[in-house]
DNA sequence: CTGGATCCTCAACGATACTG
DNA sequence: CAGTATCGTTGAGGATCCAG
């Protein structure tokens, strides 16, 4: 409940004294998709000390980051979601997505991917979200068991969990989707490799690689060759 | 040494496993002003333990976000510095920069500034860095006891630690300068108040003044008042 | 004097069990 | 469903000490 504070009267200070804290930065990304219930932050975020969440949301409500809203009338469950101010963190989580996922190849022994993450990801690839006004496309995306649907309609993309019912095509994928995000794999390629299945027209899966983007670090260190220079 | 992992496959968490750690953030905001000493680093950060500063440098190192190089020849110390995969975390860490100085209002008992957190706010609030190009400005900036200099030059803004030997104009405040950048305060009533002292032209400073922007966040909740809605 | 390493203490985190 | 309680473990905080 008594955050870190770092005594510096700066906003990188202030910030740091709440994304900063353990889990926090993932309970925020979870919580930019969507408004989500307490047992949906448990099941989104695998790993996360039940006592630390509740922790965690205490501090982001204190912060004026988060409203927990109680049920009243017939809803039965607590809905926690982002204030005005939370939503103008989005910036910041997107730079940092970003700037993480230019240094993701292979997910690490044991690495999953969550329907948030999934969903962040693809909102974070839409960049500005704004596509030709004539596009009028939905996309089913499955990556493991996970699903999201992606809409470009309007001159907009979004991105939200679970599927659609009308989509146009049906895109699945295991984490090498990360590479035709990055461009390193081209659509051809993926679907050749098998890396990624698609059922529809194959026109639209290229203007899906096409317009979503998310990519690498043109400056990754070679893995276990130190970056010191030692003397 | 070993760092939390979040065991998911997504931009946000790596970043997080990286920035998330305690102090790391404001390592980072000193190294992104310039390569720095290890003393440098203990002097701009107040209350970090020195066992902390060490883990985390490693860790950074070993991520290949900074590089530790040796004395080499006559040099006497070892100097840290940003590679370009730590370079590419400055728009990220100007993002949530800007985000926790939205928050900020008065400082908090004891709170201090640096010369580090002074150059980075100042490098944000000029934004793109873009100027006219026939500016030629040298501002000398003093906050308390806290040195620094910006020049406008070549169509470019500059901030830089320490002062300049010929700046156009001297600026001495406290951190009421913190409303000066967000335009709650006009350079006339920061000077008039006592708040600003200026050496100089007083049209150079009204040009600072609206060039540096770092705006207040519209979404703050009342200080003490909940945004909970209990029930 | 710089650049740490060591030691100890304590608060925070993590895992599990349990409750209104 | 939405947490609190308990307890073991880890990492941060603070002081001191040591090597080049």
């Amino acid at each position: 409940m008594t955050n870190q504070h770092y005594g510096q009267f700066c906003g990188l200070a202030r910030a740091a004294e709440i994304v900063g804290q353990r889990w926090t930065l993932l309970i925020l990304r979870d919580l930019t998709v969507g408004p989500r219930r307490y047992s949906d932050l448990v099941a989104g975020l695998p790993g996360i000390p039940t006592n630390t969440l509740a922790t965690r949301l205490k501090e982001l409500e204190e912060a004026g980051v988060v409203t927990r809203t109680a049920p009243h009338g017939t809803e039965r469950s607590v809905v926690y979601a982002l204030t005005p101010r939370g939503e103008e963190l989005r910036p910041a989580l997107d730079a940092l997505g970003l700037w993480g996922a230019g240094g993701m190849r292979e997910p690490r022994e044991g690495e999953i991917v969550t329907t948030s993450s999934i969903t962040a990801a693809l909102r974070v690839a839409a960049g500005d979200g704004v596509v030709p006004a004539d596009w009028d496309t939905t996309y089913n995306v499955r990556v493991g068991d996970v699903e999201t649907h992606v809409v470009m309609q309007g001159g907009r993309i979004t991105a939200d969990p679970g599927l659609a019912e009308d989509a146009d095509l049906e895109i699945m994928a295991g984490p090498g989707i990360r590479d035709l995000l990055a461009g390193t794999l081209t659509p051809q390629d993926a679907l050749a490799s098998g890396a990624v299945q698609i059922q529809g027209d194959p026109a639209l899966f290229d203007r899906f690689a096409e317009t979503m983007r998310v990519p690498y670090s043109a400056h990754l260190p070679e893995p276990g060759a130190p970056a010191a220079v030692s003397g």
